[in-house]
DNA sequence: ACAAAACGAACGGCCGATCGTTTGTAAACC
DNA sequence: GGTTTACAAACGATCGGCCGTTCGTTTTGT
């Protein structure tokens, strides 16, 4: 039998993706040379093209696999919550903020470097991502819906809570000042803050 | 006497710092040729360099420039608003948001190209940047220490509430489902419910 | 042996930047 | 008030260098 792939050029083509995925984060797409890439996996720049079509692929495939993990390990998050609107919105808020923060690289570069993939590429993409919003949005109008959250526009609040949530990866350093539970707990207060029904103030 | 600029000078070098957000913003800074922006104002590349240093010069000099506007107008904003802190953080919310709105390509830019700036550029605009949110902190401070905010993390939370407010000039359209004046109150009204004492909830 | 994978040279093309020159125009002078 | 002068500003050619990609060849591993 012939193989499809030998063992090294496996190896080969995660490292590529490894390598990819650190020098775009620290340069940008547009600034990072293939002779870069290929100087960071070890091989010469044309051997890239053994594991990659083009570079604009190469880009492609790397938003398009950290997207579909996004989406996958969210409905499995959801899947094993509680049924309460209040206790479903909570798993959201750990799991999105746990994923983010372990997945840094991979966020950036599906949030920042969209506009370098061309028109099918970035129609793609934006569509898994308007996927995601849904789920947020489906926790939040079911919270509406049972009376558990006052929430004037679902979709509107769904992407302020992501951009909130998201923005923790500008700044988190593993060894700094707070950890993750904590960096959990305090975004997961202030979520509810904002979407659980008042009965007093009146605001603003 | 000589000249220092003539008029038709002033005009170029404001023609290519508007071309030069239009294209970073829309390109992003490593895929913006000179040869494109020059185009865009209407010249040849070498006279750009009638008016800018280096390109690397004329990105630093935006991002400099919309950040001293930002200090400076929110230090007004917060000049002429009440003394209480809800009211403060009502202005600071207000004023960022219609700031951001505003001027979204240069927000952009100064948020997303950071990385293109070398070692000495990069720590001003951090340090102008620092400066910024660390006039949000004073009003939560000032806050926690009336008792009007409750708290846990005054740094972390300014964070959230600038990455939340921020957010807005991703998907904000001008002929969207929501008037400005809609997407602030929205705004406002999450941000006080996040920071101000509640009397009730144990949350979470 | 045979295919996967790495190699190294080469392609045309665009990059940021520099140079000496020309052009336009406002001020200085007669 | 026309002429001269001085300089900002635009020009066009050009520099060395790197870009993404291709190709034919060689090495590697089973």
């Amino acid at each position: 039998m012939s193989r499809i792939a030998g063992p090294k050029g496996l190896r080969t083509a995660a490292a590529i993706r490894r390598a990819g995925l650190k020098l775009i984060y620290r340069h940008g797409f547009g600034a990072m040379s293939l002779r870069d890439l290929a100087s960071e996996v070890g091989i010469q720049a044309s051997s890239l093209y053994n594991h990659i079509r083009t570079k604009q692929d190469l880009l492609f495939d790397l938003i398009r696999e950290h997207m579909e993990a996004l989406l996958a390990q969210t409905d499995a998050a959801l899947a094993a919550a509680p049924d309460t609107a209040t206790d479903r919105l909570r798993t959201f808020v750990r799991h999105h903020i746990v994923y983010h923060l372990e997945k840094k690289q991979d966020v950036f570069i599906a949030n920042f470097e969209l506009r370098s993939l061309d028109a099918p590429h970035y129609a793609t993409i934006v569509a898994m991502r308007r996927a995601y919003e849904g789920k947020l949005m489906a926790v939040l109008d079911a919270g509406v819906a049972t009376g558990e959250f006052d929430i004037h526009d679902t979709r509107i609040t769904a992407y302020s809570i992501l951009a909130m949530l998201t923005g923790v990866c500008t700044w988190y350093k593993p060894e700094g000042r707070l950890s993750k539970a904590e960096i959990v707990d305090l975004h997961t207060r202030m979520v509810l803050h904002g979407c659980i029904a008042q009965r007093e103030h009146a605001l603003p």
